[in-house]
RNA sequence: GGUGGGGUGGCCGAGAGGCGAGGCAACGGCCUGCAAAGCCGUGUACGCGGGUUCAAAUCCCGUCCCCACCUCCA
């Protein structure tokens, strides 16, 4: 059985065959650092690193690089609008995506690139593109430099778009040739900060948006390299500009295109420029921890949509703390023992294009199997669900155990102080139930009750959590 | 209008010709001093109408609704 990933260029799943045999190169379309992100770009992030992941397990070695993409009309209006240079704007929000990913257990990529960086990167590129005759400085002496569509005769095929069907618009740039061409370089204009000018061959200006994809991708992962990634909104214009450019110059580029669903908060798609955005902030205001999030935007398939609600959330909250709460007993029982196997059943959901829904079955089962194991104090039952569990969950980048929830869960460094208070009233508790005190003994828990903390009896005496972990 | 993807039990969410994934909620039981946690059990779900088939949520025809992209967007 080997990894099968749905290919947004065919419209099919195929098997994965790497383009160098045990080696990966893949390209993830990162964010535009405009504003913070919201749960909708974590997906993006979470899915990609569950593919990472599978893919590292699977045995390959895995060059994971995910762009920045640093310049572009939104940061630059909204420096125009504070009166901050742009740069400052977009190294702020890329500080605050990358502590969002941390705190969400996604792994680093490889290399993260900004655009800002490889602007001579895009200026041979799109220099090649001219002397190909697939691109042409605009006649109008903007500076501008279009990508000639017209050219590529396969312009359209990733998206199936035809054409002649896309529309002009009122697209101020009329020095383009054809209204589907699309600008490689920008030329600078009088309103926009001069510090978002860099010299060319064709003048003063900044890349267009696509182009930096294609030079950084080429740069750091090859002109050929296995997998490219991104939302499904990226799939047009985006990818389909990407794909243009590179192979008008020459570059094999991608050979799988893999595009993840959207997250809907009502009836449209979550978005920055409708501001129907539910962030990080947000949602640990709802009670809900980074870890569970993560669990909430990993459980469905990555390519199905997510249509967001608060009650779906939660109640993918209480699912994952059903897993951690085996997790925490099975491992005061017999210690947090190493991953284990995978069960069979997972591996091969795994493999069917990422089926992490049908995966997470197995997962259920092992704890089901596990708590059992425990209720008849059947430690090497234990031990192996445990294992199971944690190599499952692993893979995920949902375990428990991790190093990396430290400090996202009860009490941190209070821990040590709040477990001696709460041993303190559990002794008073134990004292009451051993003279069959049972209003006294309730009354206890009754208050730990109130003040968050919630016991549980077990056959090895009482332990205690935080209310909702 | 063009392109692509959907509508699955109270909710979330896999599956894609036969044997009811899984989770949440609910109900019953076991356990418990009572709980909690856990375990066991309980549901004849597949937008609607036809058809093919021994068998259809899965295939075909028709039909209704939803979403994304076609303009910046993860």
């Amino acid at each position: 059985m080997t990894l099968r990933l749905y290919d947004t260029a065919t419209r099919s799943v195929r098997d994965f065959v790497p383009r160098v045999p045990g080696q990966v190169g893949v390209y993830l379309c990162g964010l535009t650092v405009q504003a913070p992100p919201h749960i909708g770009h974590l997906r993006s992030g979470v899915n990609y690193d569950v593919l990472r992941r599978w893919l590292v397990r699977s045995g390959y070695a895995v060059r994971f690089v995910r762009n920045i993409t640093d310049v572009d009309d939104k940061v630059l209006a909204k420096a125009v609008e504070s009166g901050r240079p742009f740069w400052s704007i977009a190294y702020a929000n890329e500080r605050i995506l990358a502590a969002v990913y941390e705190a969400l257990n996604v792994l680093p990529p490889t290399y993260e690139p900004r655009a800002t960086g490889h602007i001579p990167e895009m200026h041979e590129l799109i220099g090649q593109l001219i002397a190909a005759g697939h691109a042409y400085p605009a006649a109008d002496g903007s500076g501008d430099v279009y990508f000639d569509v017209t050219s590529y005769p396969e312009y359209g095929a990733l998206s199936g778009q035809r054409a002649e069907m896309l529309a002009p618009g009122e697209d101020p740039e009329r020095a383009k040739r054809d209204p589907r061409d699309f600008a490689l370089w920008k030329g600078a204009k009088p309103e926009e900060p001069e510090d978002a000018e860099w010299p060319s061959p064709w003048g003063r200006g900044r890349p267009g948006w696509h182009i930096e994809c294609s030079a950084m991708a080429r740069r750091y992962l090859g002109a050929e390299f296995d997998i490219h990634g991104g939302g499904l909104d990226l799939v047009f214009p985006h990818h389909e500009n990407e794909i243009a450019q590179s192979r008008a110059a020459g570059l094999p580029f991608a050979r799988y295109w893999v595009h993840h669903g959207l997250l809907n908060l009502g009836e449209a798609k979550m978005s920055k420029s409708l501001g129907n955005v539910i962030d990080m902030p947000a949602v640990a205001a709802k009670g809900v921890r980074p870890v569970e999030l993560r669990y909430y935007l990993a459980a469905p398939h990555y390519r199905s949509r997510i249509d967001y609600s608060d009650e779906a959330l939660h109640e993918a909250a209480v699912a994952y703390r059903r897993v951690e709460g085996f997790v925490q007993r099975a491992a005061e029982r017999v210690g947090a023992l190493a991953p284990g196997e995978l069960p069979p059943g997972f591996v091969e959901a795994m493999d069917d294009d990422l089926n992490t829904s049908a995966a997470l079955a197995y997962l259920h089962e092992a704890v089901r199997k596990g708590n059992t194991a425990l209720n008849a104090a059947d430690d090497a039952g234990v031990g192996g669900a445990l294992g199971a569990v944690r190599a499952m969950l692993g893979l995920l980048g949902l375990d428990p155990l991790d190093e990396a929830w430290r400090g996202d869960g009860a009490g941190g460094d209070l821990y040590a102080t709040v477990d001696s208070l709460v041993r303190l009233a559990l002794e008073q508790r134990a004292q009451a139930r051993a003279r069959k005190d049972w209003a006294a003994a309730d009354a206890v828990r009754d208050q730990l009750k109130y003040a968050g903390i919630v016991v549980e009896d077990t056959p090895h005496g009482p332990r205690w959590t935080i209310d909702g972990r």
